[in-house]
DNA sequence: ATGAAAGCGCTAACAG
DNA sequence: CTGTTAGCGCTTTCAT
């Protein structure tokens, strides 16, 4: 045992030329063998059984490095995201890995901070490392690395956010404006007036733009005076305290608000949080909404109400459409923009007035 | 504009040859000056500042892949968590990613869903991707693949969950053990007697084994007799249905059970979830504490009393060692175990009696 | 002060 | 049926 442990503790990696010395063949066919190209090639089914044999007791790996530099191909994709600690994109990146996986690509994650440098130069990073494609979720403002990547036909489509001014981009984003519409309209439904938004910053995002206007429309459309007063922007660098704050001057304000929208699940989750430490029950005394759901959202105490995002079927559709752009590289076929629709999952927080 | 777009389009990607064509100069010279050696070779600062000028222009950007194969180095390190859209591992995959990227470092991140063969088999990838080092929280009964790592003197550190039966190698865990005992020494401290611990199979994780060891002697320290019918273990594959059946064997059980401990975060979430459906009230009628902090878990209402690991530094000192074993690959320095402490962090989810 | 050449480990076109 | 050779893009030794 303790021979073959130093034996093994000795050996350097194994490669295509160890076994072909070994058993007195050239690499390549080692190589086609490895590759299942040995039927192709017409090798011997006897060369072939004695050259998988011996990969196996030498136990030979393929170095995908330097498969990759000679194929030009790395089967690795990237995805950014704002933080994959949240959630939303933990669970956004896991749907990723999943199909990815099913290709036989492997993901590289990588967080943004909501940062336009960062995100500029993780995107420059990527390509250094060759990855084939890349998935992104993206913050920036600037789209001059957005419009390089398509200038330069690199495979890429973005998700949950996208930029209305590039044309011609993959994309799949769900239904923003919809999403916003439907839930301010719910709380109108059932006779709420004053409903103020609890919105972010940086507005350029397309998301939170959408919307935005979706929760405005709603308003309109229920015949409701737009009080720019109730549209609240919370920096995104301190989410808990800026909501805090905001929630405070809601509840001084000459109009008694009676709902809060929420823009997303962080803004929801600081949301529940001030109101409890201001001792403002939900949905008695505020009802509010949730852009977002979260599992926890269902068993809180109230329920939160929210909108659901069909995570899985994005997933699936961006891997899909990048799997499709990676494989038709050169003929560069049509770009694909998918938007989906939201669900409003109805629950315990908006109380009926 | 759109000659400068076609001309973009049409460029093929600038490597070091046609850097050295453009100026008249080899590869070898672009190669010193792009990497810093420019001086260290004697190469003329007005040569430098050319070379470096049309890298700009034309926009190099070094193959990181024939790099890493040139140089042995791929600057990637590999994580393997049972899911990554669990909020812990997201969590802790945030922290190793930023961790990691203060060494020049990038993280693949692949998840094994507790499964066996998914983690050995998704340990052979990463080899073969040649990463440089893995940060792994191994949910393997079986340890070969450990074990080969091991004497192939493979860069690895484990973390969460480490093998006692293999001596020498890196890890950074809590102590499990001393934090379940805390939690449940507290419970019978404000005079909780008959308290069942929701834990999970499969029971060979160190981490489960030793907090339900910390549950038993906590239990023997303050003089109640074990039970081993309030020791339930629920399926992982499964939480939500496991957790609301045995709270239902609980609650017919001749004993009444005052208080659950949940041995993780999941298993806590399904049991808030559980009491609610069968409107049993936390903590009037059930006490509970959680194996793992969640923000959710303090704005609940009530708040949940969890015990709380120390993320940041868990993820600081893995890539820290890891890091130390890459650059000492062949020097085999010292083997490092950490055993962190927890913190319990008391809220409204346990009633005293 | 700079360049030629070798080679990292692999695959594929071509030759025999 | 199998081997020779070239080359992916880079770094580094050695030569000049």
């Amino acid at each position: 045992m303790s021979i073959f442990v130093i034996k093994l503790a000795n050996m350097k990696k194994t490669k295509l030329q160890d076994i072909a010395n070994n058993i007195g063949v050239s690499k390549t066919l080692v190589s086609m063998v490895m590759n299942g190209h040995g039927d192709k090639n017409g090798i011997k089914k006897e060369t072939q059984e004695k050259v998988i044999a011996l990969c196996k007791q030498l136990n030979y790996k393929p170095n995908q490095m330097a498969r990759s530099l000679r194929l030009g191909k790395t089967n690795t994709i990237g995805l950014i995201v704002a933080d994959i600690s949240n959630t939303f994109y933990a669970k956004m990146a896991r749907g990723i890995e999943d199909y990815c996986n099913k290709f036989g690509y492997n993901l590289i994650i990588c967080s943004s901070d909501e940062k336009d440098a960062k995100e500029s130069s993780i995107i420059r990073m990527l390509k250094e490392k060759q990855v084939d494609g890349l998935i992104i979720s993206s913050t920036l403002v600037d789209n001059t690395e957005i419009l390089a990547l398509k200038n330069e036909h690199f495979p890429f489509v973005l998700v949950d956010r996208y930029f209305p001014e590039i044309p011609d981009t993959n994309f799949v984003v769900i239904d923003n404006y919809q999403g916003a519409f439907n839930a301010v309209n719910h709380l109108i439904e059932i006779g709420h007036q004053n409903i103020a938004m609890l919105s972010i910053l940086p507005f350029h995002i397309t998301s939170v733009r959408d919307r935005n206007k979706g929760y405005l429309d709603a308003l309109i459309k229920g015949g409701i005076n737009i009080d720019h007063y109730l549209l609240c922007q919370i920096p995104f660098e301190n989410i808990e305290m800026g909501v805090e704050l905001e929630i405070k001057k809601i509840l001084t304000y000459q109009k008694k608000v009676t709902a809060l929208f929420a823009v997303n699940q962080n803004i929801a989750i600081a949301a529940v949080k001030a109101l409890a430490k201001l001792n403002i029950k939900i949905p008695d005394e505020m009802s509010l909404i949730s852009f977002d759901d979260l599992p926890f959202f269902e068993i809180m105490n109230p329920s939160i109400t929210a909108v659901d995002q069909p995570l899985e079927i994005i997933c699936k559709n961006a891997v899909e459409i990048l799997m499709a752009e990676i494989n038709n590289k050169d003929k560069s076929i049509k770009k694909r923009q998918m938007v989906l629709p939201t669900e409003l999952r109805i629950r315990n927080s908006c109380k009926s007035l």
